[in-house]
Parts: structure tokens; C-alpha cells; sequence
DNA sequence: GCCGTTTTCGGCCCGACTGTTTTCAGTCG
């Protein structure tokens, strides 16, 4: 059966194919639009289509109900097949080569029959694109440094990696004493997993002084675009970075322009322009009156909706929400009371179980749950039945000592191919919490994947399910699962499941933790902390979490420790 | 291709920057 995602990609394929085509662009936003809506719709996309509820779904009319019933029954769509087959392959890879866009792209096959980047990139050393109109010498400069750069960073950043080096460069920008207001702006602040460059918006008394500091940092390799409002830049480390200047009084206006996302700013300012307002960076607008805000809250207000923290901000319904007052009140780190998941020196962790207490206290933690990996796990060097015996030795003369502190006993187990889990029900029975993971075989269809997740989580000492999808971010794609079905079945038994923080991962994917929080299913924000330092990946899991929607209740880690322990034990009855 | 208490046709968010032009098209965010 063909899945939402399915349906989705293929959505956004005939987008792109479209613009490639020369098809008026309002064509292809309305496939974008239907992609996003069905990927935040509620139902599953076979239980629309066969209930003929398709049309329920903003942005989807009368043809693209019948395309995407005909894909979703049939399995195939004639008219994309057709849209692909009409194409080149590479022309949709070509569309990431900055500088180059659909009518580029067009004109150039038409000219020099060009279909793949290798035959563009030819075509420019053979300085062969200056002679057709609206193209020169720079232009051909430029394909030819995108191309160059789309071979050196094909892939986005991570979050994790990128945060610390965004807020030295905000840092450096903000100390000047012509600096009014600055903030990091773009998906960083709205906190993605992944992103492509770094955004940051300033308020000045002087364009042309900043725009120069800013060029002339250290940590810059290349200047890309230098103008009054916007400049843009290349650093070292291979990442984007935009930096743009408003004044004082445009400040709040841009900010929630610049900090997106996109699809959020068209909806905004749909709103806007219904409500008879005009909006964009620098004001908002009633006929030639601009409306004043000191604040984002002040232009959500103005729209008559309540503040729309930065991380919701994707047009998945937060507008929607923020009309009805209907924001959740999101989780903060002040909420988290204790960690889970978190490997020692006794498996493949770096630091002992006392280091990682003192860093625990030290962060105001009430508890942590220990879980070093299970004996399949040798790799990892996985504990042995004996093993276990001792850690638990060892931890029960430590909660002794503990007066204000507690160490919970967990493992993550593996999950093993039939599903069932690493230790016999004796020394499971032993543990306080266990997280079950599927750390091998990652190829299964996804119907046998799911059969072993779903055995794992009906087994009745499993208290949360690690990482849900294997997914490495940039690295390694999600092994094959329906994981809506899983999380109706964790529901169904009342099992956990992870939002593992760390910041290759986290997964469960926070477009999925409102589905999960629907279905009434609790989170776990782990750290998997392979050291004393990783127990602070808990931020980048926190972070996901609001993006999630998640509230405190929604998560067990905001339990006290008394409520943990009874949690833990109701579990495994 | 979607949408509609001013609309079933004519809108669809809007502006900056670049490179190519000599008033503008393409790209980007």
C-alpha cells in the first residue's frame, strides 16, 4: 500500500517538474500546498481516499483528487510518469545549483540540449552559454561555482553543528555599539534538525559600516552578494551565512519575515491581505498607514492571533491554532527533572557512573536512568548477565548513600530480528526501565520490520522504544517502517516512545510527535549520552520536542521521581 | 491547480540583488 510519504515526494516532484516545464508557478505551489497539507492531515491518505474525504483537505480540488486517488489505488499516476518521462532526470537535481533556476535550466536544453550536470558543466569550461540571451560570462562564472559547490556541500548542516559558530558570528556582531537589536533569524532559530545556512538580522545606524565589518571577518572565505539590505557570505567552515540590515522601527517585522518559514510568511500574509492588510518585511500596512509593533507578539496580535513561538512556525496549523488561542504551552528545560538513556564506561560510554552523576546534579537533575547496551551488542561492548548483577550492586550501595538523588536501573536492549529481546524475563525482570532498539538488520521489508518492532513492544518488561526509524541525519536514511502504525500500537499497549536528543538523530521526527501525542502516546526526550558532556544533548532533543508540539505533559521526563519510579512499575505489571 | 459573503474568472506574497539589459527577467529567500 502506498503511503502518505509516497504521495507526498510525488507531489513535490510534479511541482518541480512543472516549473522545469514553463508551467505558471501558481501550478506548481498548488502541489506544494497539497503535499504539506496531506503530511499534516490527520488521516492516513488510503482511509481519505477510500472514505472520499480527499477534498477535505485544504488545496486539494477536483484534479488533484482524482490524480491522487488514482495513485493511491493503482499504485502509479499516468501523468507524472508521463511529466518524468518528458524531462531530463538531472534537470530536478540541476534546480540546487545556486544561481540556476527552472528558465535557465529550460533555455539551455533547448539551446545545447544539456540533461545532466556533467554535460552543463562541460558546456560552461567550453564557455559555450555566453552567446544566448540573458546569460554572460558571469553567469557562466556562477553555474560553474555552484557547481563546484553543490559537489563540496551537497548536504546540509546539522543543527548541533552549526548553532555554536551562529552565535559567535551573532555574538561579534552584537558587541559593536552601532548594533541596536540583532537575532539570529531563518531555520535556526526555528530550530530544524538540519540547515542550510546561517540567517542573522541586525538593526544598525549604519548600513555601509556593518555590511563591511561583516565582510571583513576573520572566519569569511567568500563574499557571494553584497548590497544595502543583505549581504551574503561564504565562511570557512562551508556554511552560507546572510546577514540582513533594517532599521530599528522595521526590526520586529523582519524578524518574523526573515525567521520564516516560507510557507509560514505566504500564509501570513494571505491572512493579512484578507483582513485588508498588506504585509511584508518592513511594516505592516493599512492602506498607506503603517500599523506600529514593538514585537513579533504585537504583529501576531495585529493578525488577531496569539504569539506563535519561532520553532512551530512551518504552516503545519499553528495559525489555525494561534486563532483560536489554542498555542500549547510548550516544554522547557526547566520542565526536564530527569535523564534517561544514558551509557557508561561499563559499555561503549567514555566516563564512569560517577562523572556522569556529578554532571547530572549539576544540570539540577532529580534522577537518571542508566542503560548501557545489551549482551548482542559486542560492538558495544553489551553486558553480560553478570555483569548486570554488578552494575545493579553497585547502583543500589549508591541510592543508599543518595539523599536527594536516584539512579534508575535500565539497559537498552537489542531488538532481535524475531522481535523478541536480549535477556530472559528473569534478569529483565530486574531492571526498572528497559529501552528496546533495533541496532542490526536494518534490512527488513518494512512488514517484517514492523512485525519485530511491534513483538518488542508487546513484550511486557519493554518500557520506551529507542530511536524509531535507525534514521542517522545526512548519513543514513530511516531502515523501511510504518511508524504510524507503531506509534498506534505503542499506544494500544501503553509503551513509550523515545525522542532520542542526540543531534545525528533525533528521532522519533517531530513531524510525528503530534501524531503520537494524538494517539495519547508519551515521549521520552534521551540524551543517549555516551559521556558526561552528551547528557546536554538533552537541548537539541528539547528543542524538537517544541517543534513537536510537546508539552510537559506529554513527556516522561518532566515526572518527579516518585511518579517515574510508579510509572516505571504500573508498566511492567 | 485552487479558491471564492465583494468573485466561477482572475487572482494567487513580496521585495532585493544580479546580470543582463537600457527597463527587465530570473533567482532567491
Amino acid at each position: 500500500m502506498i503511503t502518505k510519504k509516497e504521495v507526498v515526494r510525488v507531489l513535490e516532484d510534479i511541482g518541480k517538474l512543472l516549473e522545469l516545464k514553463g508551467e505558471t508557478p501558481f501550478k506548481s505551489r498548488a502541489y506544494y500546498n497539497a503535499a504539506r497539507n496531506i503530511l499534516s492531515a490527520e488521516q492516513e491518505i488510503s482511509t481519505l481516499v477510500s472514505k472520499g474525504k480527499l477534498s477535505s483537505i485544504k488545496g486539494i480540488g477536483d484534479a488533484l483528487n482524482q490524480k491522487i486517488t488514482e495513485l493511491v489505488t493503482t499504485g502509479t499516476l499516468k501523468y507524472y510518469e508521463k511529466l518524468k518521462s518528458s524531462i531530463p532526470q538531472d534537470h530536478i537535481e540541476m534546480l540546487r545549483i545556486q544561481g540556476l533556476g527552472p528558465k535557465k535550466i529550460r533555455i539551455l536544453y533547448e539551446k545545447l540540449k544539456i540533461e545532466t550536470i556533467g554535460e552543463l558543466e562541460y558546456a560552461c569550461a567550453e564557455n559555450r552559454l555566453v552567446e544566448f540571451k540573458g546569460f554572460g560570462k558571469k553567469t557562466q562564472d556562477k553555474i560553474l561555482t555552484g557547481i563546484e559547490r553543490l559537489k563540496r556541500y551537497k548536504e546540509k548542516h546539522l543543527y548541533a553543528d552549526i548553532i555554536t559558530e551562529a552565535n559567535s558570528i551573532l555574538n561579534s556582531v552584537q558587541r559593536r555599539e552601532d548594533v541596536i537589536s540583532a537575532s539570529l533569524a531563518g531555520s535556526i532559530r526555528r530550530c530544524n534538525e538540519t540547515i542550510k545556512d546561517i540567517d542573522i538580522l541586525v538593526s544598525a545606524k549604519d548600513r555601509s559600516t556593518l555590511s563591511n565589518f561583516f565582510t571583513a571577518l576573520p572566519k569569511i572565505q567568500d563574499i557571494t552578494l553584497k548590497g544595502e539590505t543583505r549581504v551574503s557570505v561564504l565562511l570557512k567552515s562551508g556554511i552560507n551565512s546572510d546577514l540582513r540590515i533594517v532599521t530599528e522601527e522595521e526590526f520586529p517585522y523582519a524578524l518574523h519575515h526573515f525567521t520564516g518559514s516560507k510557507e509560514h510568511n505566504v500564509a501570513m500574509r494571505g491572512r493579512a491581505k484578507e483582513m485588508g492588510i498588506k504585509m511584508n518585511e518592513y511594516g505592516l500596512y493599512r492602506g498607506n498607514s503603517i500599523i506600529h509593533c514593538k514585537s513579533e507578539k504585537d504583529i501576531f496580535s495585529a493578525l488577531g492571533l496569539s504569539f506563535i513561538p519561532p520553532e512551530l512556525r512551518e504552516n503545519m496549523g499553528e495559525i489555525e491554532a494561534a486563532e483560536r488561542g489554542e498555542i500549547p504551552d510548550l516544554i522547557e528545560t526547566k520542565d526536564i527533572r530527569g535523564l534517561l538513556h544514558i551509557h557508561t564506561d561499563a559499555s561503549d560510554g567514555s566516563d564512569s557512573l560517577k562523572a556522569i552523576i556529578e554532571a547530572a546534579k549539576k544540570m539540577g537533575m532529580e534522577y537518571i536512568g542508566i542503560s548501557d547496551h545489551s549482551r548482542s551488542a559486542q560492538y558495544a561492548g553489551g553486558l553480560s548477565t553478570d555483569e548486570i548483577k554488578r552494575q545493579h550492586t553497585i547502583v543500589d550501595e549508591i541510592n543508599k548513600r543518595e539523599d536527594k538523588f536516584h539512579i534508575l536501573k535500565g539497559i537498552e536492549s537489542d531488538i532481535l530480528p524475531d522481535g523478541s529481546l536480549d535477556y530472559d524475563d528473569d534478569i529483565l525482570a530486574t531492571f526498572d526501565f528497559v529501552i528496546a532498539a533495533v541496532h542490526s538488520h536494518f534490512g527488513m521489508s518494512e512488514n517484517e520490520m514492523n512485525s519485530r518492532i511491534m513483538r518488542a513492544l508487546d513484550n511486557k518488561f519493554t518500557t520506551i522504544l529507542a530511536h524509531p526509524t535507525g534514521r542517522l541525519l545526512l548519513a543514513r536514511d530511516p531502515y523501511a517502517i510504518d511508524i504510524e502504525k507503531i506509534i498506534d500500537f505503542a499506544a494500544r499497549r501503553g509503551k513509550v516512545i523515545e525522542l532520542n536528543a542526540n543531534p545525528h538523530r533525533l528521532d522519533l521526527d517531530w513531524r510525528y510527535c503530534r501524531y503520537a501525542k494524538r494517539q495519547g502516546v508519551k515521549i521520552a526526550i534521551n540524551p543517549d549520552a555516551h559521556s558526561a558532556t552528551g547528557l546536554y544533548d538533552i537541548n537539541f532533543g528539547i528543542n524538537i520536542a517544541r517543534k513537536g508540539w510537546m508539552e510537559l505533559s506529554d513527556c516522561i521526563n518532566c515526572l518527579s521521581l516518585e511518579e517515574m519510579k510508579k510509572f516505571c512499575n504500573t508498566l511492567a505489571l
